[in-house]
DNA sequence: TACTTGGCTTCCGTTCAGTGGAAGGGGTGG
DNA sequence: CCACCCCTTCCACTGAACGGAAGCCAAGTA
């Protein structure tokens, strides 16, 4: 329990998350699990650093030196600037958000996106998590995924809306079908009125898994899954002439 | 000269850079100005929240989580997401590297940038600074920056490339023209066989630049600069109308 | 105007976490 | 085999971090 000072410090930036992007002094210290006067101090040395940047508010945000670090970080480095080209170039063509995404342990971890103009409802942002069942994109990336991993998700098929599939066999059913068809879909099981398809990428094994959202799959799905795995191809190209 | 933990900590990650992004225990540990076994332990502290990580071949690098948490911070994020789909609108048209870029202080900050499949030898990258007087974006910026900033700029023209601007005067003129046209240009300023145009975008007064990289102006100039204005004059409106 | 509430800031004596020199381990290359 | 460099671990000393408490300030209430 008897936490380091630098644990501390970093439990104070680990307050922040997608929800909370900006927080109080009392909320900081709250969810640091700090006494106040001690948040506070930390706080005053990562804002002087710049950490973390103070609003008008008297809000706490995640500072731009940060964001400057933060940018510094191989997460998939290669992988996105191999990617990138082909990402616009498949917004492009599809005109829908598009979504290049790798799987972290039990989840979908996104590491770049494309929005549109219209936007359909879309919860991914780039660095935020998903669940792999109730996305195309992790469906892609769970159907080529090691026997453990799929055998722990399928543990806790946790439902969000009512077309979330949370039934292990009809899971393991599309899976299949995953690996035969070359690409997964899904119809309003992560966020309702968005649809998905989703292709592998990679040179030799699954890297990573691109996807796009669109309100509506029944219209042009051929010509969606064909842009895709041009897109998917070149970015594989791409990767294995890169090494 | 006695340095509290905390900053320590932070002077380890402040250590990387553009340059370094990767940096063995020493090499850290002498950036940081910290005896080895102080930085050695400190190192390990931060590895284990996530804040650094480490490669195979014993290197440290920025860990995943600081690159979650960099994404949070408010970096002009109301601007990126306005201008997002008009970047990627640009990118169409015409097929440039596109740039979204805002002044801070004496620089240019790149906040967003996108890469076409052909790229012209680009130094930016996002997250990084360049100097004011040599890029199309920083012309922009610079031109409808306050007298003091232009003061201070003028004052140190350094010369990057042979056709670097560094005659005051020159550059005076160039931002009145900047100012009366509407738009920017460079040629091979900043680094050899690049181009670039740029414009203003805002509501009312400019916030930021959008500019695009080419290989060459001569040939249709006049259309370029047409499309940053469609998609200038969209990440404006867009962003009028957030408020 | 006086009182309360809630969040923020400062202070300071105690104490325990951080320090860093030194010694040990492991790989490379001369 | 030795020399060199880099990494890792140890541990006795000490000064930096701690956090309860008191003080501030602003907004709401009587």
């Amino acid at each position: 329990m008897a936490a380091s000072v630098t644990s501390r410090a970093l439990d104070v930036l680990g307050a922040f998350d997608a929800e909370h992007r900006s927080l109080t002094l009392s909320e900081l210290a709250r969810r640091a699990g700090l006494p106040l006067a001690t948040a506070h101090r930390l706080i005053g040395e990562l804002r002087e650093w710049g950490a973390l940047a103070r609003l008008e508010s008297g809000e706490y945000v995640i500072g731009r030196r940060l964001w400057d670090l933060g940018l510094l970080a191989p997460v998939q480095s290669g992988l996105r600037q191999a990617a990138s080209p082909f990402l616009h170039d498949l917004y492009g063509a599809t005109l829908a958000t598009v979504h290049l995404a790798v799987r972290d342990g039990c989840e979908v971890l996104y590491v770049d996106r494309l929005a549109g103009h219209v936007s359909v409802p879309v919860v991914s942002e780039i660095g935020s998590r998903l669940p792999l069942h109730a996305t195309g994109v992790g469906k892609v990336l769970l159907a080529y995924a090691p026997e453990d991993v799929r055998a722990e998700v399928f543990t806790r098929l946790t439902r969000i809306t009512p077309y979330t599939i949370t039934q292990p066999s009809r899971l393991a059913e599309q899976l299949r079908r995953v690996r035969t068809d070359g690409y997964a879909t899904t119809g309003e099981e992560m966020s309702l009125g968005a649809c998905s398809v989703a292709v592998p990428v990679g040179a030799d094994g699954v890297v990573a898994a691109l996807g796009i959202v669109v309100p509506d799959l029944r219209r042009d799905k051929a010509r969606l899954v064909a842009a895709l795995q041009v897109a998917a191809r070149g970015i594989g190209r791409t990767l294995a002439s890169a090494e």
